[in-house]
DNA sequence: CTCAGTGCAAAGGATTTGCATGCCG
DNA sequence: CGGCATGCAAATCCTTTGCACTGAG
């Protein structure tokens, strides 16, 4: 559908830029990516498409993340997790189950989206840090787990 | 002064319900967390009590944490990082540098709190998870590395 | 005397890298 | 053709574990 097509065109252009090519192995990721709909680990992302091999795989991911296509995030020692970029899904934060480790994506009103950016430019200001972004996790215990 | 010995008054009865003594090891641990005042790694928690073996430190913090004294916090690759639970030190959140993964701690507004607690609340109602707390962090650069 | 804490060395596990091969452009 | 992507195996790095020893209670 439209959707994929403009994923997988806005992939190739990343990664052109960044003078990549877009190989099958890394479409294929990019679609595992965007069929999970959630940050996945390695062995997660892996479990159908068996047939690249894992060094593979996190070089090509590291490409992706490169060119501002995959988003990679480490919510605990283990695996860590990847993700489209979040200006390819839209701004968005995390469900974190801290049994399984699970995460799943939520968002919040922009009015609270709007309160935290006032209230975070507010705590650096000054500072001399200069804040890029904002990450809120909600840590608990997922469906299955409870 | 009155604090550090309340601290360590409260590590020795965390851990005597765990049935762990609170050696000098562990004192000079928590001593070190309680100077930094922000989470550490394991390198930097060790760079002046470098008598003390990397294992023996690792294994002290992970009973330290099962006690409920110690909270273990995955920022990024690298090395973990170690603070004070919070209870012992107040809610509070993460103010990170995403070039040299310096982490220090922040506050924000009880009433921003609030807001978020009842946002979070509503966004995992009837949802089955089961919400324990939320982490937020602000990624940006810090003085030194911008 | 006993058992938990310690140090050292080796193991573990996720991720990275070196190198030879094969394929796309 | 030339160079990049790939696979496999070996290396890395943080952290954990096995084991023998020692010191505190």
């Amino acid at each position: 559908m439209a959707g994929d097509d403009d994923l997988h065109a806005t992939a190739t252009s990343r990664l052109r830029r960044d003078q990549q090519r877009y190989t099958a192995s890394r479409r294929a990721l990019v679609d595992a990516l965007a069929v999970a709909g959630r940050p996945v680990t390695m062995p997660e992302l892996l479990r159908d498409r068996s047939d690249l091999a894992l060094s593979s795989a996190y070089r090509n991911l590291a490409v992706l993340e490169r060119a501002g296509v995959v988003q990679r995030i480490v919510t605990s020692d283990e695996h860590a997790r990847f993700e489209l970029a979040e200006d390819l899904t839209g701004h968005h934060h995390h469900l974190i189950c801290g049994s399984c480790g699970r995460v799943d994506d939520f968002r919040v009103s922009s009015q609270l989206e709007r309160s935290l950016e006032v209230a975070l430019a507010r705590i650096v200001e000054g500072t001399g840090f200069r804040a890029d972004h904002h990450r809120l996790d909600l840590v608990g215990t997922c469906a299955d787990c409870g």
